[in-house]
RNA sequence: GCCCACGUGGCUCAGUGGUAGAGCACUUCCUUGGUAAGGAAGGGGUCACCGGUUCAAUCCCGGUCGUGGGCUCCA
């Protein structure tokens, strides 16, 4: 518990709440605000419901059901698990608490991390407190005097924040014993938090720094009412199941052994797929006039030494030696494009130049990153370099802006966010050549209709870039796609052409991803499917089920008729019952499944089961097949 | 890389200081069955690896490797 000295109120003199404010004579917002409202939004201003709106001032309310609303609600759940915490481990020193996606956390300072058993208790403190619908009370007071309290509170971090952070005037805000350095809003009480869940505890660092004093995170979310809460929490087991490791697992898709961490061993079903999607992707970049190349896996060091990488790249970089030679393998496939381009003679003429390549890239990421197919080590790239002049940046970034939404749309991703990300601080380049690039990025951003944030200063050193953020079927961002423009690489590689004029320029290159990392996209497509893979990129697209031993040889038939025809068949004829190869089928979500017995080989209809669909409907062989034909044809996104 | 947790048959996981179990999967046999698991029998594990403590280690301790969650979305 704190100490009594900490409990204390600070004296009435120095506190100034605005409700003591000469104007108070006004009613509080609270009084006007709807039932669900946390916070108000004040000419601007975020603020407290029990303030007084000033005569004339423009007044919003917030509710949970905004984002700006949600995040006070969050916010003040923040503050509500410190508390709990606080109540049970006085000693833990409380660091700083945010709300974030889809919840909020809390970082404490405590010599022992929490186990699960702290969480549940933590969780029901919690409860308690909602129960009491404690007030949120906002304190002004003198930042000497909000120093001197945390430090007789001894809760370090806290003093250290009010030095940095804190005004001349400092805002704080007790709930129930708890006591915190916030500018607030806060909901008016604990009891509006009605659903609430801790959901983990791990590691963190004060500040970020790993240098710095290890902290513990506790993770947790919130909601107005149970029913959003339970919405939310199944949502997360369905991210379980959908885990694109587990369903790798059980589909036999692909490997990670334990002797090539960051790895991917790909089985024949995953193969198949990433087949089936580079030679649709292949067929797409013919159309709009890119030719695909293939640059060496390891390169001389000299090539890095180049690049750059060596300077800036090498502790993400692995070598190999061969010879008395050292060799660097590449962590990304620039410098080999390069080296194409300056394998010939270029002109004005072999412009835009647009080279692509599936390029296996390397990089050593620390082991505790890695995750899955996301975070690999090794990982097909599919990258194109794009060699053009400034004043074609534009027309190609047009048509890279169509690709992306033809090919995530071909999937089902209809929500694409779109980043520019513009100069930063230390960069390559002269002002005009960005300035151009940048302009020639926004045009083109703003003639396709994409809205998009900017991300000011965020962009590489060598030049200006558009991300895309893509929403899969759970609502989680991931990025993909991107178009990076590059000042830096024709300067590094002595990259030029002849213009017209016959002198020599040097092109502007364009570095872009559609896919990103094809691993990875190919997590994001197993997640968002749910392993329930489009047809046409299925592994096995048609199980044939024969009912029993007489039925075996028609099935045979079927099933290498249907090959013929270039279908991807599975012939389930082992002696099991029907129900159970249906379930078979089911749980490696193959699209169709026909089952063959008595009824149709009298009939000559096929009975055919769309996966995730109870029962089987009717339907003639050629039927069937032309539907399959059509499934395949189309790319259709379901079944 | 850092913190925490975990590592037991192909998979999911139980378990104990006295050289191990379940379900699924697999094999064989019986069953010939109408849209998500028929029955029986059987095979399969150096309990991640290396070292230590102990009469004895899968279990306790240390290390290594691997996996998972996390490592600021800034009062």
């Amino acid at each position: 518990m704190f100490r009594s000295g900490a409990l204390r109120r600070p004296r009435k003199q120095n506190v100034t709440t605005p409700s003591e404010k000469p104007q108070a004579a006004a009613v509080p917002l609270r009084s006007t605000a709807p039932r669900t409202a946390v916070a108000a939004v004040v000419d601007g201003r975020e603020v407290d419901l029990s303030e007084v709106a000033p005569e004339g001032a423009e007044v919003r309310f917030l509710t949970p059901a905004e984002p700006d609303g949600l995040h006070v609600f969050r916010h003040s759940s923040a503050h509500l698990l410190a508390a709990a915490v606080k109540d049970l481990y006085p000693h833990a020193r409380y660091g700083v608490g945010p709300p974030i996606t889809d919840g909020y956390y809390y970082d404490f300072e405590t010599a022992e991390p929490f186990s699960a058993e702290d969480l549940a208790r933590i969780e029901k403190r919690m409860k308690q407190l909602v129960k009491q619908r404690l007030p949120f009370q906002r304190e002004i007071l003198p930042k000497e005097e909000a120093i001197r309290i945390f430090r007789e509170q001894g809760e370090r971090l806290k003093v250290e924040l009010v030095e940095e952070k804190g005004g001349e005037q400092v805002s704080c805000y007790r709930v129930g014993q708890f006591f915190d350095f916030c500018e607030g809003p806060h909901v008016p009480h604990t009891g509006v938090i009605r659903a609430l869940k801790v959901l983990s505890s791990s590691n963190a660092y004060w500040k970020g720094d790993a240098r710095g004093i290890p902290m513990q995170r506790i993770y947790a979310t919130s909601f107005p009412d149970r029913k959003q809460l339970a919405r939310h929490l199944r949502r997360l087991e369905e991210a379980k199941r959908r885990d694109h490791r587990r369903i790798g697992r059980l589909q036999r898709l692909f490997l990670i052994l334990e002797e090539a961490p960051g790895q991917v061993v790909w089985l024949p079903a995953g193969m198949g797929i990433v087949n089936r999607l580079l030679e649709w992707m292949r067929g797409k970049l013919d159309r709009r006039g890119y030719q695909e190349i293939r640059t060496p896996l390891i390169l001389n060091e000299s090539v890095w030494a180049r690049s750059g990488h060596l300077d800036h790249y090498r502790e993400n970089m692995y070598f190999v030696e061969g010879g008395d030679q050292g060799y660097g393998v590449k962590p990304m496939n620039c410098p080999g494009a390069a080296m194409v381009f300056r394998s010939d003679v270029r002109s004005f003429r072999d412009l835009p130049l647009r080279l692509s390549e599936f390029g296996l890239c390397h990089r050593f990421e620390p082991s505790g990153v890695l995750s899955g197919l996301t975070r690999v080590r090794a990982f097909t790239q599919d990258d194109a370099h794009i060699y053009c002049r400034l004043d074609q940046v534009k027309a190609e970034v047009l048509d890279l802006m169509d690709l992306v939404a033809e090919v995530y749309e071909a999937f089902g991703f209809s929500d694409l966010q779109v980043e520019l990300s513009t100069r930063p601080g230390k960069s390559v380049g002269t002002d005009e050549s960005w300035e151009a690039a940048e302009s020639a990025l926004l045009e083109a951003l703003t003639e396709s209709d994409a809205t998009h944030v900017l991300n000011p200063g965020d962009g590489a050193f060598y030049g200006p870039k558009i991300d895309f953020h893509v929403r899969d079927a759970l609502g989680r961002t991931h990025q993909c796609a991107t178009i990076q423009v590059d000042f830096s690489q024709a300067e590094a590689f002595d990259l030029s052409y002849a213009t017209p004029e016959g002198a020599r320029e040097r092109p502007v290159v364009i570095h872009r991803a559609i896919l990103g990392s094809v691993e990875r996209f190919f997590a994001l497509l197993t997640e968002h499917t749910g392993g329930a893979f489009p047809t046409w990129l299925a592994p096995i697209q048609v199980a044939v089920i024969p009912i029993a031993d007489r039925h075996r040889e028609a099935a045979a038939a079927l099933a290498g008729r249907l090959r013929d025809q270039g279908f991807r068949v599975d012939l389930d004829d082992r002696r099991e019952k029907m129900g159970y190869k249906i379930r078979h089928a089911e749980v490696r979500r193959v699209p169709f499944m026909v089952v063959l017995g008595d009824r149709e080989i009298a009939s000559g209809a096929l009975s055919v089961r769309t996966r995730g669909r109870k029962g089987a409907r009717p339907r003639s062989e050629a039927d069937f097949t032309a539907r399959l034909a059509e499934l395949v044809a189309s790319q259709a996104v379901s079944p």
